[in-house]
RNA sequence: GGUACUCUGGCAGAACGGUUAUGCGUGGGCCUGCAAAGCCUAUACAAGGGGGUUCGACUCCCUCGGGUACCUCCA
């Protein structure tokens, strides 16, 4: 697999043995998740899948920012403490996440458990006299890397003369960052230059090394995050490895709204508690697929409901599938089915290109309503379809909503019965028993011979 | 101001130096008791402006312009 990495702005190849080892950067648990962190983590989401359906063994390691100055304003605020606001959102973190069928990672390291590796890691960077104390904290010496700047390429000289006036004269230098800041502000650990708690970048360094080692494959996050967390953490760490951190950085696009990023101060931001509980999980799945991940893409409520309608159109073929009861068809099915494969896999395998993917898989799906609208989508079809379907939807992270064996019992029952009544020509009697199950997210189909029914996602959201 | 990304048809969004992208939408049709869903078919002058390279550019180069992000915390 290709991808694009920011650091050598190239194409890279992924080396996928014996392993793939991947840190990304998570959140900081002090609010609620929205739609942009929704996007950058279902990316990596799928990647890692689909690394896994090819029976490739990934490492997939996302941290919590637990300990951070608006994880303790908050707390203040609320009155208690920073812990319980981090537990809190953490387990937000966890229901929003799930609901998006988001797998768990291998690991979800929390900085605050780790303040002995960062300790360590920090005493190594004095030691090097890349690091040095100060009266405000334990301060990254940034003239000490040469390379500072290599990843957002910025250039030193630009970024001093641009930055703004350092009020802590404690620093030697204005774009130096702290690794410990010292405070008497709970939660605080003692170190031994002061007691304090870990400056932001720090975490990442210290847990992706001792998770990952050195040099591991694939570094991710939102493209804000280049500078200047993921810069930080590159001069910290290869300052201590003394080698290349990682090997390919990966970065995710914007979620804007009107062309706007989503930020607290515009109040355009959507929680993913409200998209989920207006659009559910497939279809936010399926917009934050829908463009290239490397580039931004625009929240709209009508994109929502086009990805709506393409998802429909899945559901419907998925059931056609199931119920299979047309004649067998004189086309070359497989041929077809492992095509629409292939593109997907092709797509995929070229910078990740989850658009020309999705195109791979509607191509699927189109073609299975196709034969099941003429009538030649049988059980020897729909056996040649439907893994590959499966397996597709499965790296999406896509679920069709099913139906319990009894309610099953109770639909056939019910179409029966307006069988015979469309029959007898009781037609009013006939819709009431349709309206019925339409109220519960059961759709009919009827074919020439037959009647089929699909359950559907239920939507909130006004269309 | 600096850096990066970006500008494709009504909307979304790819690929590619020369071939229909695709999807949504829209028009028409098929199916149906009527619907719905689905399908078929038609529909787009597409490429921010201007130069250049080329037999040929949306695709390469230059230039001008617009947008977004980052330069403070941010997925």
């Amino acid at each position: 697999m290709k991808l694009q990495d920011t650091l050598s702005n190239q194409e890279k190849e992924l080396e996928t043995t014996p392993k793939v080892r991947i840190y990304l950067c998570g959140v900081t648990v002090y609010d609620e998740s929205h739609i942009g962190h929704a996007r950058t983590i279902i990316v990596f989401d799928v990647l890692r899948k689909y690394l896994e359906s090819k029976n490739i063994e990934v490492n997939f390691i996302q941290n919590f920012t637990d300990v951070d100055d608006k994880i303790i304003n908050r707390a203040k605020l609320e009155n208690v403490s920073a812990e319980q606001i981090s537990t809190k959102y953490i387990e937000h973190y966890f229901s929003d996440f799930d609901g998006l069928n988001v797998k768990r990672a291998t690991n979800y390291p929390k900085a605050t458990e780790h303040i002995q590796d960062i300790l360590d890691f920090i005493q190594k960077l004095i030691e090097k006299e890349i690091a040095y104390v100060s009266k405000n904290g334990v301060y990254f010496s940034v003239s000490k890397f040469p390379e500072y700047g290599k990843l957002s390429k910025k250039h030193i000289d630009e970024l001093q003369s641009g930055a703004r006036i350092e009020v802590d004269e404690a620093k030697k230098d204005p774009l130096d960052f702290a690794v410990w800041k010292f405070s008497d502000i709970e939660p605080t650990w003692d170190s031994p230059w002061g007691k304090g708690r870990p400056g932001w970048h720090i975490e990442c360094s210290a847990m992706s090394i001792k998770y990952l080692g050195g040099n591991f494959d694939i570094h991710g996050g939102g493209r804000d995050l280049i500078f200047p967390h993921h810069e930080n953490e590159i001069a910290q760490s290869e300052s201590f490895t003394e080698n290349q951190f990682a090997k390919i950085w990966m970065h995710v696009g914007m979620v804007t709204i009107s062309g706007e990023k989503m930020s607290k101060s515009l109040g355009n931001i959507k929680s993913i508690k409200y998209v989920l509980e207006n659009w559910g999980p497939n279809i936010i799945r399926l917009f934050c697929l829908s463009g290239h991940y490397s580039k931004p893409i625009d929240y709209s409520e009508e994109l929502l409901k086009e990805n709506l309608i393409k998802w429909r159109q899945v559901e419907t073929a998925y059931y056609e599938l199931v119920h299979a009861i047309g004649a067998n068809s004189s086309e070359n099915v497989p041929e077809m089915a492992q095509k629409s494969s292939k593109d997907f896999d092709d797509a995929l395998e070229d910078d990740f290109n989850t658009h020309l993917a999705l195109s791979a898989f509607f191509t699927l799906v189109k073609e299975t309503n196709r034969l099941a609208a003429e009538n030649h989508l049988g059980e020897i079809e729909s056996k040649t379809i439907m893994p590959e379907l499966q397996r597709m939807l499965d790296i999406l992270g896509l679920n069709i909503p099913k139906v319990l064996p009894e309610q099953k019992q109770d639909i056939d029952k019910m179409i029966q019965d307006r069988e015979t009544l469309r029959k007898e020509k009781q037609f009013s009697e006939a819709d009431k028993i349709r309206d019925n199950l339409n109220e519960m997210n059961v759709e009919l189909i009827d074919h020439k011979g037959k009647t089929i029914w699909m359950k559907k996602e239920q939507i909130k959201a006004d269309l």
